[in-house]
DNA sequence: CAGAAGTGATAATGCGCATTAGCATCGCCA
DNA sequence: TGGCGATGCTAATGCGCATTATCACTTCTG
């Protein structure tokens, strides 16, 4: 039925074999029956007819180059997507891309052909497919504002993935600062007057967001004692010393590893979690099984940030829809997972 | 430093801007200095200046249309990739795929736009956007013979992944025959000589490779005592009754879900497992939590069989690399996790 | 019956790039 | 001095498609 052939299909064949011309059938396909040009249902069913009996698509590129967009929808990702390290913090987000990708229509380009600098991924290098994309999404904790200057600059649309500060830059993030100051009500709520705050020794948004929430909500609270540090994880016995001295009733730690490695530095040293020391984890990336205790903790809404992502997007892909700001740039609210961690302070 | 601009870079605005043609430009770009076309050093470096001062990057659709590979890869999955169901699935397989990608400086286009019929995605469908890749990945359970047929005979390089059983099409599978007879063989030596095998109704090759090792195996054993069944999952509880009335010491089951369910079953039942019955599973496809039993099963090297499938996509690409036809379809090794559920049997 | 308005198409062009044929210039040897 | 090979580039073309300008022909209309 359909006819493989060796030859490449193209309008020119379909159009051969219609009797019509290349341009006719190129209007056919794309609905053209404008006052411009017109096509009578003859000759549209004629032309119409010859395809479906060929293995004819319109090829891509050649679409594209013609300044037609394509349904190509870019995804960056500054840290390589899936490698277990990021697995759970990377895999909930596609799962949301796909899925809302697959609405509208879109492919996904991963561009894992990035090159990878210091640890980061850069999205700018020789002969990048940025430009197949109709559009493009990006990922990971930490972004270079430089590149996101560039790609506000040249007018390419872009969704970031997290709160960013670089101006004109849209996003979808998550309210962290929200969930962080929820998390610290619940345990001033159960009695806890001593927090110790273990963050990351990071200026990504997120991080500094969790930082503010953690700040604003205590100072709210005249008579709550607090305690910060910073770690990069390497040094956390000396880090548990400190907080240790500091005796806090909780804490509040940012990497759920840190968290899992803290838990059992302290109950190495007799200290018995949580009925001494609850514990709260703030951040999301996890090498596997840190999770493996139940943490009190908070869950970004991964799924639907990706969704909303991609919905974003599309939408400032669509030239008939102009986003307000508030659209642009949005936050969605933080779940908290109750785990048991956290809990009232012992008497 | 970069000079963005609003108007777009192009190697006619680089020429330009160098002093030279065009075809210079690209000449340059691609180290064309053949007899045919000579660029003395001192004209590359002036062309590789100018660039090195702009963000210029090659069109890719442009490269595309004009004939030369771009380094992108596609991927179709015929059912939806990330959805929690075939999370476990697909998500090794994406992560091989991804790093392996990365290394040949592959990007890879994920055909998330492929519309589902009867419950499962087609490849072909107006608009698709395969011609875009250099050649692409399939994966899933089941897949279309005729779409696999339409894309040899199209001459479209791809790969799949899991033996096909159609002409000219190369593959990377997993050999579940011989793991499948290998546990037979472990059973066996425990003492076990009631087999019961309880497979999905399915005609997928894997399906069938299972059922044949497991077949072959216990031919070779003469004393053995074999009863085998297929199901859907719709009615385990029947399925279970027929099971128990032949009485067997171990019970292979296909589905992680069925197996999970049918321990359930019997335990309600009041059958000891393992220690009345020992349960093996040989499939893949669990939905969430299903392997929170211990079960002894199959691990197909699933990382490694997304890596290997596109490295042999890329040597297919390779118009320098002839790959042998044991190359082409091979079959790799299918490792065991020795569980908790498969025990001698009982005296 | 001349001209206007409408109908059904097509030729031509450009998108950005890779590639080939070929032109202009120069040095060199006979 | 004439011719010939080597050198350094460029003009021209095509990839497959979308789009615009235009053309040939038909039917009204005054």
């Amino acid at each position: 039925m359909t006819a493989p052939g060796k030859t490449k299909m193209t309008q020119r064949r379909i159009a051969e074999l219609a009797g019509v011309s290349q341009a006719t059938v190129s209007l056919v396909l794309n609905g053209k029956a404008d006052s411009d040009a017109r096509i009578p249902e003859a000759t549209r069913q004629r032309v119409l007819d010859v395809i479906a009996g060929t293995s004819y698509v319109a090829d891509p590129a050649a679409r594209r180059l013609a300044g037609v967009g394509n349904k190509i929808l870019g995804v960056f990702t500054y840290e390589p997507a899936f490698p277990s390290g990021s697995i759970d913090f990377y895999t909930p987000l596609l799962t949301g891309i796909e899925a809302e990708a697959e609405q509208h229509g879109c492919d996904l380009l991963v561009f894992t052909s990035a090159p990878v600098e210091n640890g980061r991924r850069r999205l700018f290098h020789e002969n990048n497919r940025l430009g197949l994309a109709d559009g493009a999404l990006l990922l990971g904790r930490e972004m270079d504002p430089v590149e996101l200057e560039r790609l506000v600059d040249m007018q390419f649309p872009f969704v970031a993935i997290g709160r960013r500060d670089v101006a004109g830059v849209p996003y979808v993030g998550v309210d962290y600062a929200a969930g962080t100051a929820e998390l610290v009500r619940r345990a001033v709520a159960l009695g806890h007057r001593r927090l110790a705050l273990l963050h990351l020794d990071s200026t990504a948004e997120s991080v500094l967001d969790r930082q503010r929430g953690f700040r604003e909500e205590v100072a709210s609270h005249p008579d709550i004692r607090v305690w910060s540090g910073s770690t990069r994880g390497d040094d956390l016995v000396g880090a548990w010393t400190r907080i240790r001295d500091f005796r806090p009733t909780v804490l509040f730690v940012e990497s759920p590893d840190h968290a899992a490695e803290l838990r059992r530095i302290a109950i190495e040293d007799g200290v018995e979690i949580p009925r001494e020391v609850s514990i709260v984890v703030l951040g999301e990336v996890a090498v596997h099984d840190a999770l493996a205790v139940d943490f009190t903790r908070l869950s970004p809404p991964r799924v639907q940030l990706g969704a909303d992502a991609v919905a974003l997007l599309t939408r400032i892909l669509d030239p008939d829809d102009e986003p307000a700001d508030a659209d642009l740039r949005r936050l969605l609210g933080c779940d908290i997972t109750d785990g048991s961690t956290l809990v009232a302070v012992a008497e």
